[in-house]
DNA sequence: GGCAAAATATGATAAATGTCAGTTTTTAAG
DNA sequence: CTTAAAAACTGACATTTATCATATTTTGCC
């Protein structure tokens, strides 16, 4: 519940198009929220009346089709927001949210933006910046996790992606995290199939499988595949 | 070059949160513009400085991939902008835009868009909308077209989808004119298995080939395919 | 540490999709 | 109308991907 003092806000350039008052106005009304692994944040269709960005870990957005199965439309890290587009059509959310890591949160009175947004042209224009780069990345993110590649060479960029967006170094190797099921959740496949693949890999010496922890050993074992 | 008097633009509202004045300003700097079919509007990466709506016809957005395959990412109809990303990053196009089929378009001064947005939230709100509309379109899209289903499903919707947005009445059918390689373009396979498709379609009655055109001679057969 | 549930793994088989080589039809230009 | 180029088509065959049944490992919890 406590307010967010310091908050990076990648895509509204840190709220520096806001007046000092402006700005500590929206921060004295922010909160911040701990969100645990696996929690979700909202569902679509939910209305919501904040404004999300990640201070730290990992979220992902997804929907579910109308026979059921779910399909993740974009990873989130540190910086990014969640819940623009339901900000500015006051419908409810398109997506759902949900916290792939322990994730801590800073959420910012919609209202508060709302009124910013109309009297500030430069912040509007930071939105609609906003706006557009979502655009392009997921445009980006279409061609190639979804189409005119097979499922084995999405699965290597999905690899070097994750690893790139969330790896940590651990003596020299990337680390990334993300169940089977989720990997087939994005690429459109079956997660029996991305086991059979990532094996493959794993004969192949491009990653190591340890536990549930995947390390990358080859970059460019993995780009060649693609 | 002639401008544009009345304008239908479905996106921003028919510029109706413009003032009057600023209207008619608009309209008098704008021009129309004939694009025959298989035409380039505009090609990735190159910079824009009009604002595009398609007054008749249609358009496609694509991109090629690093191996110079197409990729359709959106069609575009009467009333659709293009240009809008161009416009507010002022960086180059994302996309290129092609016309499917003749088309007449309405051309607005970048600059004066871009003064109108400055001085007027009510018009940047309604361009916000259009980003929104646009994200939710296309992420509605991509699980259609893109994942968990296989190309036959992807076919059906898409030939379900095309007859919607471009079908034209024909003695009780709907008709839709598009090339095999561009369905292949968007649902991210071969021209060949597009064919076969077709094929196998035109075997179960659910569409009728003559020439290059296809009607549709039962959704609720194509509705069950998927 | 031990247990139940979840996640991961394997292999066999079936179905879907890709590719290639060659033919026919349609379109567009003269 | 003629003709060349583009588009549509076909079928055979290779490869990829899906599915299912079952086994093993890992995780979270007591």
């Amino acid at each position: 519940m406590k307010k967010c003092d310091t908050i990076r806000v990648k895509q509204l350039n840190d709220f520096k198009s806001l007046s000092e008052a402006a700005r500590q106005k929206m921060l004295n009304a922010s909160e911040t929220l701990f969100l645990p692994k696996g929690s979700v944040l909202f569902k679509e269709n939910q209305h919501l009346n904040k404004l999300y960005c990640i201070r730290e870990g990992a979220c992902k957005f997804s929907k579910l089709d109308h026979s059921g199965q779910e399909h993740i439309l974009r990873f989130l890290g540190k910086g990014e927001l969640m819940g623009k587009r339901a900000m500015v059509t006051n419908n409810g959310a398109k997506v759902s949210a949900t916290a792939l890591t322990d994730t801590k949160l800073c959420c910012f009175d919609k209202n508060e933006v709302l009124e910013n947004l109309r009297t500030n042209a430069d912040f509007c224009n930071d939105l609609l910046s906003a706006f557009v780069e979502d655009a392009n990345t997921n445009e980006h993110t279409r061609i190639i996790f979804c189409v005119h590649k097979g499922i084995k060479q999405r699965l290597a960029r999905l690899l070097l992606y994750l690893t790139d967006k969330f790896g940590q170094h651990t003596n020299g190797k990337m680390r990334i995290r993300l169940k089977r099921e989720d990997m087939a959740a994005v690429l459109g496949t079956s997660q029996e199939y991305i086991i059979n693949l990532l094996a493959r890999f794993r004969n192949a010496g491009f990653i190591k499988v340890e536990r549930s922890e995947i390390f990358i050993l080859s970059k460019e074992g993995l780009q060649k595949s693609i």
